[in-house]
DNA sequence: CGGAAGCTGCGAACCGGTTCGACGTTCCCG
DNA sequence: CGGGAACGTCGAACCGGTTCGCAGCTTCCG
């Protein structure tokens, strides 16, 4: 494999010489530099990752911590890596993926040993264990998704307040009056998942302001357990109209559920859900449902990250906390209650 | 941050001495063994990454190459990736994630620049751009998927030729006497996903041996097509009794389409599918399916990746072609057919 | 015509590890 | 008791880039 030196060797120049005809960072006379380029283009010359990366303290890699937990739907975490990495290869950064299931070790691995230059944090939790690191680390962070405290880091999430609004409103309007929203599993919310709360509680204190009823439940988020969490809930809320998805796999599986009962919707039920459009596209999903744009969030975290690592913002520019407004997205799902 | 320096002074020996600690390279004696591991530890002190790199040549990266297109089912595609990066990480190394719409510059770059030690190739098709690029390259690589040319890489894949031929025997052992076998659209066949008719083939010919009739026809990866490319399937051949599908669109749009015309398996109709068991989970697929084995298939890619990489296998030991036997798991979606 | 300024290019140092050869001790054995 | 081997440690070189300071050569101006 060909080195600066061959190069400079075969343009006869020094070493120097060559690094400068090629970064740009000092005057080089036209002639050398187009020697040097002759040299790179015949000996196919790549710089070697690793010597740069001692030499100018810059990797050009950011890291993906993306946890894949046992009760995680992993189609829907995809989404935001993929979003993280089409933009990071972009503005010229590689990705390294970490799934490992310790995400704090991992992390402190990957920063200690200077790998990455900055790290995204996916599906950060309330109390994220991996965020204590990610301050001490001496690289910038960013998040998808809201932790309790935000100190240190830039962070992007859903406005999910603002979705469990969106949400009861729509239905409201419609006429609906007696709802049930559907929650992740119980483990997940202790876990820390605080956006599924967050919903939840603008959810019930829209309901409560507009008088109408909204009952929650917490379906698993495998199957067939989360068929049957369906099954029992419309079991036992006959009268409920409207359903308020906020869990993938639920949503994944309503379909054949209501299939089972004969159900279709919106003639016998509304159903809203909070998942994305690709998602819906790959579930073939036919109901209408809250943009969560994980390729937005994903862009986001990564372009607020690149920033940082370039220094193009102020070390001492107060980090961002930054909330996507949510969209419905109308796939005909939703009507006017049926007769009681 | 520490460097080797730092811990060689603190420990009062010199820089070499405390990297032969580290190492075991070389007899240490005890006191300045303890000595430097003391030191590591009160320093905090980890190696960086990109000095070892440069001195040893090796980076403990692997390079998964993971092209995400236009009509590619992106959930069955995880199952695999995490396969590899779990395997990876046991082993000791990180995974650099490329998703570049154009894989060959990417691997290029990855490889000429060194920053991984070898490359594993997903989705690999019938004559892959990215090979002869891998096969230039002074990294090992890996594939899951078949191509035409083999030389030089280690292969690894399905055996869709046995797929083929135990979806037909399955249901020809049932009774069925005309089925039908849903592969991937057109345009992933043209493009060299050799596998499509590596099984169709098989099934053909197995059809064939046992003098019974399929039907195979290709149905799109995306919704809504793919539900209407199901539903013209049915009514043109009506007298079907089995659905062989090797397609997941198809697979995953399949409970709608037989609920809208109100089939059910297998009493209307017998349904084998080609997915992994994850992904019948994910999706609640109810139908029996050749195991695809995602996480096997990219384990044993690693494994044999990185024994080349440590030089466990003697260069010139021949590269090897491996095919997974295929499984099929029962879920109840196959029985005798219907009366006729 | 002399000196300052402006271009270009070079040499050396440095980033932070690893590894080879050499050197001084200690130990064992003849 | 002397010589060689084994052991433990060190210094220096090297991996392949980048960057700083400096020097030679022009050019320009007074």
């Amino acid at each position: 494999m060909a080195t600066i030196g061959d190069v400079a060797q075969a343009a006869g120049v020094s070493r120097s010489t060559a690094s400068y005809a090629l970064s740009g960072k000092r005057a080089i006379s036209a002639d050398v530099r187009r020697r040097v380029e002759d040299a790179v283009r015949q000996l196919g010359y790549t710089p070697n990752a690793g010597a740069r990366a001692l030499a100018t303290s810059q990797t050009m890699v950011i890291g993906l911590l993306a946890q894949f937990l046992e009760d995680e739907f992993a189609p829907a975490m995809l989404q935001y890596m993929l979003g993280v990495s089409n933009t990071a290869r972009e503005l010229g950064y590689d990705i390294l993926l970490v799934s490992d299931a310790d995400g704090t070790r991992a992390l402190r691995r990957i920063t200690d040993s200077r790998m990455v230059d900055g790290v995204v944090l996916l599906n950060v939790a309330e109390r994220d264990e991996r965020l204590p690191i990610l301050r001490s680390a001496a690289q910038p962070g960013a998040l998808v998704g809201l932790p309790a405290d935000c100190t240190g880091v830039d962070v992007f999430d859903l406005d999910f307040e603002e979705a469990g609004r969106l949400m009861v409103d729509h239905l409201h309007r419609l006429g609906h009056r007696e709802m049930a929203l559907v929650s992740q599993p119980e483990h997940v919310i202790e876990r820390g998942g605080a956006y599924v709360w967050r919903l939840q509680n603008a959810a019930l204190e829209a309901a409560r302001a507009r008088g109408i009823t909204l009952h929650t439940v917490s379906a698993s988020s495998h199957q067939p357990d989360v068929g049957q969490d369906l099954s029992a809930l419309l079991d036992t809320y006959p009268d409920v109209t409207g359903l308020l998805i906020n869990n993938e796999a639920a949503a994944a599986a309503l379909p054949t559920v209501l299939h089972q009962r004969g159900l279709t919707a919106p003639s016998d039920l509304s159903v809203v859900g909070r998942y994305s459009d690709e998602f819906a596209r790959t579930f073939s999903l036919p109901y209408s449902s809250i943009e969560s744009a994980p390729d937005r969030l994903g862009r986001m975290a990564v372009r607020q990250l690149v920033r940082r690592i370039e220094g193009d913002v102020a070390a001492d520019e107060p980090h961002v906390v930054r909330f996507v407004t949510p969209e419905l997205v109308d796939r005909g799902s939703t009507g006017v209650p049926r007769p009681a």
